[in-house]
DNA sequence: TCAGCTGCTACAAACGTTTGCAATACGAAT
DNA sequence: ATTCGTATTGCAAACGTTTGTAGCAGCTGA
């Protein structure tokens, strides 16, 4: 048996095809570019094309990235907690720079506020990222900063920025709410609740707004409005406990995220009170498994597949158009009425 | 107000520290690479660090990575199917691999098995990328072809593979089913059955036989057997109606995974019968949310976090070794109670 | 005094591309 | 016969690094 590394696959360059051909190294890469084609006789073209599917040429993205400074590949930055909706968002991400030939590097956000010295935007800055693709609800950022400053196309999704060059593809909040807060006043609650998210996060803040505005259409004063410092379950317990002692005769309560639902099921569960008998609850965003919980949560879909797509066609606009303006998208939620609501007792 | 791409910061390079300093590149770059800094006087360091700071000098991994053909990033690949544990499975990998320096690419396994021309192998080959971390259960596939081929080392998480060269970390799953098996047995059960995993991933496979194994230790002959697609809770159902029709005595179902235990409570509430009250159910990862489930599942945990850290911890090793041997380092798995196991009826 | 060593630095090539420019050849137009 | 486009190809520089080799001091030792 030879030694281990004889056998390596050599991948074919420029230069070997220009060998087997015998013509100059540039000449091939004209003829193998579709925009440069034009400039070389039809007949070597050919043999050119030839020699390179024989040689299973595939080009060097590493020298390209270093020639034309375009690497191919957009950052995605995922926050610094796991969250269960975001292997399908990722998913729909990959699959679609994919179809562009661009790759998805991830990274997470730094781990705490702390301005820190920001290592992560340095990282794709040293790589030449394209794009970056930013997923983290949370307000304030440095990469940000750094893609308005040197010009990287940034999308974000679940979150909106002022600046105009940014594009966003976001739920609908207000649309979110209206749809909540209808489903129960139809069936008869009055007196409902708001368990909010963390004001720092987009989403907080715009379904509290869409909160207030909904349960203002329908001429009512919230019972309650207790916003939470995190989206888990843990943060559910704590703003739950925090209604029922403002306001005890709560028989709604809506919540920002399907964590904080079912963190107010269990308070509910736990002080003696039946879900959706005594009070009804529902959550929002769908995550995986709301459907087996006990109650079945009714909650506010928001299709994160689709969500994936469009950002990552937003980026690819504008990869491919750098003039392209930036846009907002915003999806339409869809409410899925499951086992936690049910008609206001008495 | 200028033009809108004047104020883009130009990244300082070897070049600009070489002027500034009035040395030559070649000298600069000794000088920042500890390896080699012995190599420049002692003074001339300090001046050039200095100016290296002052220009905020951060290395173009491109470049890097064209002249060293190592490009300080490691795919992960995906399973084509998204799966609430891959959160933090990629967290962990990532954080580890961020470390070192490393980058993370994802990619999605190719939807489907036939063969296509796996545009995936070509893309991470030219991209240069240092190391695979293979995450999908699915057994064949082009991508270990590549890497043994080309020695690009490999890391496979919650599968095995017979090659000495591949390092891997997996779940205990003769442990898993013990645990599972000795819980049920103890509980006064004797009618068990198993809803296997697809035969062709590894966990399937081999927690299929270490639920044999398990049976046999106990002296029990299994109730019955049942063979699923793929881990769904769809499958699940279809599964678990088989197991119903075969052994209608059944009171304790071991499921390869918690899709395929909610799959099974499906039927055992459609079929009239209750759990734990007439058969106990136990799921296998310990999914986000299933302790919400109703009733909350008994399931075997995997700890996704550590096996994400020591499948990058041996990435790490064989990128900085390469002369470091392939191991299997293998998690042991913890059985965590709940409420849907009960002592066996009557 | 000079060969030879040592310590330091510069030069240049290389990694695999792209691309502006020059060079050649050819036919057409003057 | 000269000039001039036009079509095709080659040359070389460039992207930002690393690294083998060469050069040049100054010093040591005979």
């Amino acid at each position: 048996m030879p030694n281990r590394t004889s056998d390596i696959e050599q991948r074919a360059t420029l230069k070997d095809i220009a060998e087997r051909v015998g013509v100059h190294v540039s000449t091939v890469s004209r003829a193998l570019n579709t925009e440069t084609r034009s400039l070389v006789a039809d007949e070597l073209v050919q043999r050119i094309l030839e020699a390179a599917e024989d040689l299973n040429y595939k080009p060097n993205r590493v020298a390209l990235a270093l020639r034309t400074r375009a690497s191919m590949t957009v950052g995605v930055i995922l926050p610094d907690i796991a969250n269960a909706t975001f292997p399908v968002l990722v998913h729909a991400i990959e699959a679609t720079l994919a179809t562009r030939k661009y790759s998805t590097l991830v990274a997470h956000a730094e781990t705490g506020y702390p301005r820190k010295d920001t290592p992560l935007v340095d990282q794709l800055a040293a790589r030449h990222i394209d794009g970056v693709i930013l997923t983290t609800a949370r307000r304030h950022h440095g990469i940000v900063d750094y893609c308005l400053k040197s010009s990287v196309p940034l999308v974000m999704v679940s979150r909106t920025e002022e600046d105009p060059r940014v594009s966003a593809v976001i739920n609908d909040d207000i649309a979110s709410m209206a749809l909540a807060v209808r489903h129960v006043v139809e069936l008869g609650h009055r007196r409902i609740a708001h368990l909010a998210g963390p004001a720092d996060m987009s989403t907080g803040a715009a379904r509290r707004e869409g909160f207030i505005a909904a349960m203002r259409e329908h001429k009512l004063e919230p019972s309650a409005i207790v916003r939470t410092k995190l989206y888990t379950r843990e943060e559910g317990v704590l703003g739950a406990q925090e209604i029922f002692t403002i306001a005890p005769d709560t028989t709604a309560v809506i919540t920002a995220n399907d964590f904080l639902a079912v963190g107010c099921l269990d308070v509910i569960k736990a002080s003696g009170r039946r879900c959706p008998d005594d009070v009804s609850v529902v959550g929002h965003n769908d995550m995986p498994l709301v459907d087996m919980i006990d109650p079945p949560l009714t909650t506010v879909r928001i299709n994160y597949r689709q969500m994936g797509t469009e950002a990552a066609l937003l980026m690819l606009r504008r990869l491919e158009d750098p003039t392209a303006d930036a846009v907002m998208m915003t999806l339409r939620p869809k409410l899925v009425i499951r086992g936690s609501t049910g008609p206001a007792p008495r």
